[in-house]
DNA sequence: AGATTTTTGTTGTAATTGCAATAAAAATCA
DNA sequence: TGATTTTTATTGCAATTACAACAAAAATCT
Protein backbone atom coordinates (compact mmCIF):
# COMPACT_ATOMS: atom_id res chain seq x y z
CA UNK A 1 0.00 0.00 0.00
CA UNK A 2 1.14 3.22 -0.61
CA UNK A 3 2.92 5.44 2.29
CA UNK A 4 1.71 8.72 2.93
CA UNK A 5 2.07 8.87 6.66
CA UNK A 6 5.92 10.14 5.89
CA UNK A 7 4.52 13.30 3.77
CA UNK A 8 2.11 14.12 6.38
CA UNK A 9 4.93 14.29 9.07
CA UNK A 10 7.15 16.31 6.81
CA UNK A 11 4.41 18.81 5.51
CA UNK A 12 2.86 19.00 9.02
CA UNK A 13 6.40 19.53 10.51
CA UNK A 14 7.84 22.46 8.03
CA UNK A 15 4.37 24.41 7.82
CA UNK A 16 4.68 24.53 11.82
CA UNK A 17 8.36 25.49 11.68
CA UNK A 18 7.60 28.58 9.52
CA UNK A 19 4.57 29.43 11.49
CA UNK A 20 6.95 29.56 14.62
CA UNK A 21 9.60 31.64 12.98
CA UNK A 22 6.74 33.86 11.62
CA UNK A 23 4.70 34.13 14.99
CA UNK A 24 8.12 35.04 17.17
CA UNK A 25 7.33 38.69 16.63
CA UNK A 26 4.18 38.70 18.18
CA UNK A 27 5.84 37.10 21.38
CA UNK A 28 4.15 33.86 20.66
CA UNK A 29 6.93 30.75 21.45
CA UNK A 30 6.95 27.05 19.72
CA UNK A 31 3.61 25.79 19.31
CA UNK A 32 1.42 28.92 21.18
CA UNK A 33 -0.09 30.02 17.69
CA UNK A 34 -2.49 27.04 17.75
CA UNK A 35 -4.09 27.84 20.96
CA UNK A 36 -5.02 31.40 20.24
CA UNK A 37 -6.10 30.71 16.90
CA UNK A 38 -8.44 27.50 18.35
CA UNK A 39 -9.69 29.80 21.43
CA UNK A 40 -10.28 32.73 19.10
CA UNK A 41 -12.60 30.92 17.06
CA UNK A 42 -13.97 29.01 19.81
CA UNK A 43 -14.68 31.39 22.85
CA UNK A 44 -15.74 29.46 25.69
CA UNK A 45 -13.82 25.93 24.80
CA UNK A 46 -12.35 24.40 27.42
CA UNK A 47 -9.06 23.16 28.06
CA UNK A 48 -10.00 19.53 27.32
CA UNK A 49 -11.37 20.24 24.60
CA UNK A 50 -8.26 22.26 22.79
CA UNK A 51 -6.25 19.26 23.63
CA UNK A 52 -8.82 17.45 21.42
CA UNK A 53 -9.21 19.30 18.64
CA UNK A 54 -5.38 19.68 18.32
CA UNK A 55 -4.49 16.01 19.40
CA UNK A 56 -1.97 17.24 21.65
CA UNK A 57 -1.47 15.64 25.07
CA UNK A 58 -3.87 17.58 28.14
CA UNK A 59 -0.81 18.22 30.61
CA UNK A 60 0.96 20.04 27.01
CA UNK A 61 -2.26 21.96 26.62
CA UNK A 62 -2.37 22.63 30.37
CA UNK A 63 0.60 24.01 30.52
CA UNK A 64 0.88 26.18 27.07
CA UNK A 65 -2.85 28.08 28.32
CA UNK A 66 -1.32 28.95 31.06
CA UNK A 67 1.73 30.39 29.74
CA UNK A 68 -0.85 32.46 27.18
CA UNK A 69 -2.88 33.47 30.45
CA UNK A 70 0.16 34.77 32.10
CA UNK A 71 1.22 36.59 29.01
CA UNK A 72 -2.25 37.81 28.51
CA UNK A 73 -3.14 36.61 25.61
CA UNK A 74 -6.43 34.41 27.05
CA UNK A 75 -8.33 34.58 30.00
CA UNK A 76 -9.80 31.92 32.35
CA UNK A 77 -13.56 31.98 33.54
CA UNK A 78 -15.66 30.01 35.33
CA UNK A 79 -18.67 29.28 34.60
CA UNK A 80 -21.80 29.86 36.86
CA UNK A 81 -22.68 26.42 38.71
CA UNK A 82 -19.85 24.30 37.43
CA UNK A 83 -16.61 24.47 39.81
CA UNK A 84 -14.69 21.95 37.34
CA UNK A 85 -14.74 23.78 34.09
CA UNK A 86 -12.54 26.69 32.67
CA UNK A 87 -14.10 28.46 30.03
CA UNK A 88 -11.14 29.71 27.88
CA UNK A 89 -11.57 33.39 25.89
CA UNK A 90 -9.88 35.32 23.99
CA UNK A 91 -8.36 38.72 25.29
CA UNK A 92 -8.19 41.97 23.12
CA UNK A 93 -4.20 41.16 22.68
CA UNK A 94 -5.05 37.82 20.87
CA UNK A 95 -8.07 39.59 19.51
CA UNK A 96 -5.63 42.11 17.95
CA UNK A 97 -3.28 39.76 16.26
CA UNK A 98 -5.76 36.89 15.16
CA UNK A 99 -6.27 38.56 11.50
CA UNK A 100 -2.77 38.13 11.17
CA UNK A 101 -2.73 34.85 12.09
CA UNK A 102 -5.43 34.17 9.63
CA UNK A 103 -3.84 35.58 7.00
CA UNK A 104 -0.66 33.38 7.66
CA UNK A 105 -2.16 30.25 7.90
CA UNK A 106 -4.21 31.19 4.74
CA UNK A 107 -1.49 32.17 2.77
CA UNK A 108 0.73 29.22 3.91
CA UNK A 109 -3.00 27.27 2.61
CA UNK A 110 -2.39 28.27 -0.82
CA UNK A 111 1.63 27.97 -1.31
CA UNK A 112 0.57 24.59 -0.27
CA UNK A 113 -2.04 24.20 -2.53
CA UNK A 114 -0.06 25.92 -5.83
CA UNK A 115 -1.04 24.58 -8.74
CA UNK A 116 -4.00 22.46 -7.71
CA UNK A 117 -7.43 22.72 -9.58
CA UNK A 118 -10.44 23.43 -7.52
CA UNK A 119 -11.44 19.88 -7.98
CA UNK A 120 -7.95 18.60 -6.45
CA UNK A 121 -8.62 20.92 -3.50
CA UNK A 122 -11.83 19.59 -2.67
CA UNK A 123 -10.64 15.99 -3.06
CA UNK A 124 -7.38 16.28 -0.84
CA UNK A 125 -9.81 17.97 1.70
CA UNK A 126 -12.25 15.93 1.68
CA UNK A 127 -9.57 12.78 1.79
CA UNK A 128 -7.75 14.66 4.84
CA UNK A 129 -11.01 14.40 6.92
CA UNK A 130 -11.50 11.22 6.19
CA UNK A 131 -7.95 10.32 7.16
CA UNK A 132 -8.05 12.57 10.49
CA UNK A 133 -11.32 10.76 11.94
CA UNK A 134 -9.72 6.77 10.82
CA UNK A 135 -6.82 8.33 12.65
CA UNK A 136 -8.66 9.60 16.01
CA UNK A 137 -10.12 6.27 17.13
CA UNK A 138 -6.69 5.12 17.30
CA UNK A 139 -5.37 7.82 18.98
CA UNK A 140 -7.60 8.12 21.82
CA UNK A 141 -7.71 4.29 22.24
CA UNK A 142 -3.49 4.59 22.75
CA UNK A 143 -3.61 7.51 24.75
CA UNK A 144 -5.75 5.11 27.11
CA UNK A 145 -3.06 2.82 27.22
CA UNK A 146 -4.76 -0.04 24.87
CA UNK A 147 -2.48 -1.78 22.39
CA UNK A 148 -2.75 -2.22 19.23
CA UNK A 149 -1.66 -5.59 17.19
CA UNK A 150 -0.20 -5.65 14.32
CA UNK B 1 -9.60 28.09 -0.04
CA UNK B 2 -10.67 25.16 1.60
CA UNK B 3 -8.18 24.36 4.49
CA UNK B 4 -6.24 21.46 4.91
CA UNK B 5 -3.16 22.72 7.05
CA UNK B 6 -5.18 21.85 10.28
CA UNK B 7 -6.18 18.75 9.33
CA UNK B 8 -2.59 17.60 8.65
CA UNK B 9 -1.40 19.11 11.63
CA UNK B 10 -3.43 16.98 13.48
CA UNK B 11 -3.14 14.14 11.76
CA UNK B 12 0.56 14.42 12.03
CA UNK B 13 0.54 14.84 15.80
CA UNK B 14 -1.79 12.35 16.70
CA UNK B 15 0.09 9.22 14.71
CA UNK B 16 3.58 10.77 16.32
CA UNK B 17 1.83 10.22 19.32
CA UNK B 18 0.68 6.88 19.00
CA UNK B 19 4.59 6.01 17.66
CA UNK B 20 6.19 7.59 20.20
CA UNK B 21 4.07 5.30 22.71
CA UNK B 22 4.40 2.67 20.99
CA UNK B 23 8.24 2.34 20.52
CA UNK B 24 8.92 3.53 23.69
CA UNK B 25 9.52 -0.34 25.14
CA UNK B 26 12.06 -0.35 22.37
CA UNK B 27 13.97 2.57 24.67
CA UNK B 28 12.97 5.16 21.95
CA UNK B 29 12.38 8.52 23.23
CA UNK B 30 10.27 11.07 21.80
CA UNK B 31 10.82 11.60 17.86
CA UNK B 32 13.76 8.86 17.53
CA UNK B 33 11.92 6.22 15.66
CA UNK B 34 12.13 8.81 12.94
CA UNK B 35 15.95 8.64 12.25
CA UNK B 36 16.09 5.39 13.09
CA UNK B 37 13.79 4.36 9.82
CA UNK B 38 15.70 7.10 7.57
CA UNK B 39 19.21 5.88 8.61
CA UNK B 40 18.16 2.28 8.30
CA UNK B 41 17.17 3.12 4.96
CA UNK B 42 19.65 5.09 3.78
CA UNK B 43 23.17 3.73 5.36
CA UNK B 44 25.57 6.04 4.99
CA UNK B 45 23.48 9.27 5.03
CA UNK B 46 24.49 12.76 6.50
CA UNK B 47 22.81 14.21 9.43
CA UNK B 48 22.09 17.28 7.45
CA UNK B 49 20.00 14.98 5.07
CA UNK B 50 18.50 13.34 7.59
CA UNK B 51 17.29 16.82 8.52
CA UNK B 52 16.32 17.87 5.29
CA UNK B 53 14.29 14.81 4.18
CA UNK B 54 12.68 14.87 8.03
CA UNK B 55 12.16 18.84 7.92
CA UNK B 56 13.60 19.31 11.02
CA UNK B 57 16.14 21.63 12.26
CA UNK B 58 19.77 20.91 11.86
CA UNK B 59 20.59 21.11 15.58
CA UNK B 60 17.47 19.22 16.56
CA UNK B 61 19.21 16.27 14.30
CA UNK B 62 22.27 16.57 16.12
CA UNK B 63 21.48 16.06 19.52
CA UNK B 64 18.73 12.82 18.45
CA UNK B 65 21.65 11.17 16.85
CA UNK B 66 24.12 12.02 19.18
CA UNK B 67 21.79 10.28 21.97
CA UNK B 68 21.07 7.36 19.36
CA UNK B 69 24.68 7.04 18.69
CA UNK B 70 25.03 6.86 22.84
CA UNK B 71 22.68 4.03 22.93
CA UNK B 72 23.91 2.08 20.23
CA UNK B 73 21.43 2.07 17.67
CA UNK B 74 23.72 4.51 15.07
CA UNK B 75 27.46 5.03 14.23
CA UNK B 76 29.21 7.57 12.64
CA UNK B 77 31.80 7.03 10.68
CA UNK B 78 34.45 9.53 8.44
CA UNK B 79 34.37 9.06 5.15
CA UNK B 80 38.00 8.95 3.45
CA UNK B 81 39.18 11.75 2.21
CA UNK B 82 36.75 13.74 3.59
CA UNK B 83 37.09 15.35 7.46
CA UNK B 84 33.42 16.94 7.69
CA UNK B 85 30.98 14.76 6.72
CA UNK B 86 30.19 11.90 9.69
CA UNK B 87 28.83 9.19 7.90
CA UNK B 88 25.35 7.30 9.14
CA UNK B 89 25.17 3.55 9.88
CA UNK B 90 22.80 1.77 11.55
CA UNK B 91 23.83 -0.91 14.19
CA UNK B 92 22.72 -4.37 14.57
CA UNK B 93 20.40 -3.17 17.59
CA UNK B 94 19.03 -0.86 14.80
CA UNK B 95 18.83 -3.14 12.04
CA UNK B 96 16.87 -6.00 14.49
CA UNK B 97 14.09 -3.80 15.45
CA UNK B 98 13.71 -1.79 11.80
CA UNK B 99 11.18 -4.78 10.60
CA UNK B 100 9.01 -3.65 13.72
CA UNK B 101 9.33 -0.11 13.26
CA UNK B 102 8.06 -0.60 9.88
CA UNK B 103 5.46 -2.67 10.84
CA UNK B 104 3.63 -0.24 13.16
CA UNK B 105 4.32 2.29 10.13
CA UNK B 106 2.35 0.10 7.97
CA UNK B 107 -0.31 -0.64 10.18
CA UNK B 108 -0.70 3.06 10.95
CA UNK B 109 -0.95 3.93 6.93
CA UNK B 110 -3.42 1.16 6.38
CA UNK B 111 -5.60 2.44 9.70
CA UNK B 112 -5.35 5.64 8.06
CA UNK B 113 -6.57 4.88 4.85
CA UNK B 114 -9.29 2.57 5.70
CA UNK B 115 -12.22 2.73 3.42
CA UNK B 116 -10.03 4.41 0.98
CA UNK B 117 -10.32 3.20 -2.47
CA UNK B 118 -7.18 1.82 -4.61
CA UNK B 119 -8.28 4.93 -6.50
CA UNK B 120 -8.34 7.17 -3.81
CA UNK B 121 -5.09 6.32 -1.71
CA UNK B 122 -3.01 7.21 -5.10
CA UNK B 123 -5.25 10.08 -5.55
CA UNK B 124 -4.18 11.07 -1.67
CA UNK B 125 -0.70 9.96 -2.31
CA UNK B 126 0.28 11.92 -5.26
CA UNK B 127 -1.51 15.31 -4.17
CA UNK B 128 0.69 15.20 -1.35
CA UNK B 129 3.90 14.68 -2.44
CA UNK B 130 2.92 17.97 -4.50
CA UNK B 131 1.91 19.88 -1.59
CA UNK B 132 5.29 18.29 0.51
CA UNK B 133 7.29 19.80 -3.00
CA UNK B 134 5.12 22.85 -2.60
CA UNK B 135 5.91 23.56 1.01
CA UNK B 136 9.73 22.44 0.66
CA UNK B 137 10.86 25.71 -1.17
CA UNK B 138 9.31 28.53 1.98
CA UNK B 139 10.28 26.21 4.25
CA UNK B 140 14.11 26.45 3.00
CA UNK B 141 13.71 30.13 2.79
CA UNK B 142 12.15 30.62 5.76
CA UNK B 143 14.71 29.04 8.12
CA UNK B 144 17.39 31.17 6.24
CA UNK B 145 15.77 33.81 7.44
CA UNK B 146 14.07 35.16 4.32
CA UNK B 147 10.45 37.17 4.92
CA UNK B 148 7.15 36.05 2.75
CA UNK B 149 4.75 38.53 2.18
CA UNK B 150 1.34 38.12 2.82
C1' DA C 1 -28.75 9.22 48.42
C1' DG C 2 -24.43 6.99 48.29
C1' DA C 3 -20.81 4.60 45.72
C1' DT C 4 -18.34 4.37 41.47
C1' DT C 5 -16.68 6.08 37.21
C1' DT C 6 -15.65 9.71 34.13
C1' DT C 7 -14.17 14.26 33.17
C1' DT C 8 -11.25 18.12 33.80
C1' DG C 9 -7.28 20.11 35.56
C1' DT C 10 -2.60 20.58 37.65
C1' DT C 11 2.42 19.54 39.13
C1' DG C 12 6.92 16.49 39.19
C1' DT C 13 10.24 15.00 36.31
C1' DA C 14 12.74 14.00 32.29
C1' DA C 15 13.21 14.44 27.85
C1' DT C 16 13.13 16.80 23.07
C1' DT C 17 13.22 21.07 20.24
C1' DG C 18 15.30 24.88 17.97
C1' DC C 19 17.29 29.79 17.59
C1' DA C 20 22.02 31.95 18.22
C1' DA C 21 26.52 31.62 18.04
C1' DT C 22 30.58 29.13 16.86
C1' DA C 23 33.80 26.31 14.36
C1' DA C 24 36.10 23.83 10.81
C1' DA C 25 36.29 21.58 6.50
C1' DA C 26 35.01 21.74 1.60
C1' DA C 27 33.66 24.04 -2.47
C1' DT C 28 33.65 28.01 -5.29
C1' DC C 29 35.54 32.04 -7.19
C1' DA C 30 38.78 35.42 -9.04
C1' DT D 1 46.75 29.64 -5.36
C1' DG D 2 44.58 32.42 -2.12
C1' DA D 3 40.20 34.59 -0.55
C1' DT D 4 35.40 34.00 0.03
C1' DT D 5 31.27 31.43 0.48
C1' DT D 6 28.83 27.32 1.43
C1' DT D 7 28.23 23.12 3.83
C1' DT D 8 28.30 20.33 7.85
C1' DA D 9 28.42 19.82 12.70
C1' DT D 10 28.36 21.16 17.51
C1' DT D 11 27.17 23.60 22.13
C1' DG D 12 24.68 27.28 25.11
C1' DC D 13 20.52 28.57 26.29
C1' DA D 14 15.51 28.73 26.92
C1' DA D 15 11.57 26.94 25.91
C1' DT D 16 7.98 23.20 24.84
C1' DT D 17 6.34 18.36 25.28
C1' DA D 18 4.30 14.55 27.59
C1' DC D 19 4.15 10.31 30.75
C1' DA D 20 3.05 9.56 35.79
C1' DA D 21 0.81 10.65 39.55
C1' DC D 22 -2.41 13.18 41.73
C1' DA D 23 -6.71 15.85 42.92
C1' DA D 24 -11.35 17.44 42.79
C1' DA D 25 -15.67 18.17 40.68
C1' DA D 26 -19.36 16.20 37.81
C1' DA D 27 -21.85 12.48 35.89
C1' DT D 28 -23.52 7.91 36.12
C1' DC D 29 -25.19 3.87 38.29
C1' DT D 30 -27.70 0.95 41.68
Amino acid sequence: MKEILREIGAIARALDSISNIEFKELDLTKGQYLYVIRICEHPGIIQEKVAELLKVDRTTASRAIQKLETKGFIEKRIEQGNKKNKLLFPTAKSMDIYPFLKREGEYSNARALEGFSNEEINCIHSLLTRVLHNIEIDWEEVKKGHKRQY
